[in-house]
DNA sequence: TTATAAGTTCACCCATTGGTAAATTGACCA
DNA sequence: TGGTCAATTTACCAATGGGTGAACTTATAA
């Protein structure tokens, strides 16, 4: 039996080969470092440089290259060139399509919580002492 | 120079002190996994015991135990026993929090996109030919 | 033409991750 | 007292991830 709630492919393997899953494995994967987080929150402020984008970390700059290079494997990050300078700007595509998945699937964990997890947890509570 | 949109703490360290992004960080590593994605779709359904949990994946036992390792480390999911069984169920704050996470970026990255970036984007069209 | 500034690539290190097979625990059942 | 079902633990393996220092590229500037 398939859960309702499982955005899945039509055979019997969840989800696995949805092209789409590997793009939110890689979203998620970059969102999962606080470094990258920072550099993407600092790329609201608009296009950077990387030395710049590098400055705040106690980290040298091919750390940072590897995490740029992470960002922009995820579709996360785009650069250009500007003399020497490859500016850095943010590519909301991919957070957007997280951000939906995230969004859709909380209905379904409040919805949970709200309706039958509550009442176990009581049931468990009250089984306890 | 600080960037506004930067949920930063209070010295010149970005955010790798928060005690906070260390949960952040566990919740996006937890959900860039398609098979953890998975399992949690299906606990959305409701308490799982692990055998059930393993049966539509390809994978043996101890993968599923050591994917339910992380998705609790990183508690996205608690657990119970019932006789033999240790059965599943999602634990939704770590969720709520990642997506709060997401949706407050979201605001700066579509307000990015709409006022400065696409004016970038169209200086360089225009310069390229 | 030679510096120099901005980034990247390369070769390495160590820790973590995702998977396995085999053995083990722990609770129920006959 | 065994047997068996549910799940975990224990090695073990190959691949990945995050970091480094040193060398390299590429474009500007003197």
């Amino acid at each position: 039996m398939r859960a309702a709630c499982l955005a899945a492919g039509p055979d019997d393997d969840p989800d696995v080969n949805d092209p789409s899953e590997d793009a939110l494995s890689a979203t998620f994967a970059a969102l999962a470092d606080p470094t990258r987080r920072a550099i993407l929150a600092r790329l609201c402020a608009g296009e950077t440089n990387v030395t710049d984008l590098a400055s705040p970390f106690d980290m040298t700059l091919p750390a940072i290259t590897k995490h740029l290079k992470v960002l922009e494997r995820a579709g996360l990050v785009s650069r250009s060139r500007k003399a020497q300078a490859r500016p850095c700007h943010i590519e909301p595509e991919p957070l957007r399509q997280a951000t939906d998945w995230m969004v859709q699937y909380r209905h379904m964990w409040e919805e949970r919580l709200d309706r039958v997890d509550a009442f176990l947890r009581q049931m468990q509570q009250e089984k306890k002492p």
